[in-house]
DNA sequence: GTGTCTGCAAAGTCTTTGCACCATA
DNA sequence: TATGGTGCAAAGACTTTGCAGACAC
């Protein structure tokens, strides 16, 4: 049944005990944030969110929360160069493989997915090569371009 | 005579002039360290550097030019996810195009220039459908491999 | 019950801004 | 000399840490 979660009982719940962590209200609410939404979420973002449901749960905890989802390979941290961490899912239903182009004029972030054949091809030459020369455990990629919008650019232009 | 600069004008003098520009001693000073280092300079790394020669220079200095290079396009900046960013120049002897490797464990950054070819080619195909698809006019790209190095490696497994 | 987790407040770090003075072109 | 650049100090912004109380398992 696509498209309908197990809400009783969602996908991440295995992956605390394993690790010797709790599953608590604040972790359940940051997934739960995270796993609706397809933005690109900042920790104040989600305290926001979370705020809304959960008011007792402070920011300091979604930032030790992060911290630890991020270890834990749930989520990925990126760098947009506004100065402030975004946070996605690494999986779910909303968090298919994509990248980023990030407009350097006005800071806007579009998602894509496509030519994923080809880099598919180049991430696992690259990523065995790397491997084997530096002995190295790749675990994941930062793929991202940069560049100007239609509407930076005639802005520019002008 | 390839390893021998020019020194008594440096190949960046004219990207100041055409931009407005002033090449003053400051700028010169942290342009002359990082075309002199391979390796990953933080600000306050070129501050102290640029420091030892021009005592009077401050960070704030650094700071404001780094911005201006960066715009200008004369050198990179990255996030290794240590809060602090990182420098490069662009171009220049020491600059040929390469990415990095980033252990998770040890904050280790590895630069690594091979399979340029498959890069390429991806690249060239990524940066050609994303301009039609979204308008965009890709200046520039950024890829980095996440991993985990030999010693965290068998550090963990201990 | 025990070890983990949390909230609050305070501190820490990197980076940016205001302003008067200085220097390049 | 006119405009852009600089240094210092202070402020700003995001993130981390200390600690006592609370909670999941």
């Amino acid at each position: 049944m696509p498209g309908r979660r197990n809400v009783g009982s969602p996908w991440w719940h295995g992956r605390f005990r394993g690790g010797g962590y709790r599953l608590t209200v604040p972790r359940q609410a940051i997934l739960n944030v995270l796993s609706r939404t397809s933005r690109h979420l900042s920790a104040e973002d989600i305290y926001l969110e979370v705020h809304k449901v959960h008011p007792h749960v402070g920011l300091t905890t979604v930032y030790r929360t992060l911290e630890l989802l991020a270890e834990m390979g749930m989520i990925f941290k990126f760098d947009f160069g506004d100065g402030r961490a975004r946070y996605e899912l690494s999986e779910g239903p909303k968090s298919a493989h994509h990248h980023h182009l990030i407009c350097t004029g006005c800071r806007r972030v579009i998602d894509y997915s496509g030519f994923m054949d080809e880099e598919l091809e180049f991430l696992k030459r690259a990523e065995k090569g790397l491997a084997k020369k530096y002995d190295f455990e790749i675990k994941s990629h930062l793929i991202q371009f940069y560049g100007l919008c239609d509407k930076c650019r005639k802005k520019k232009a002008a």
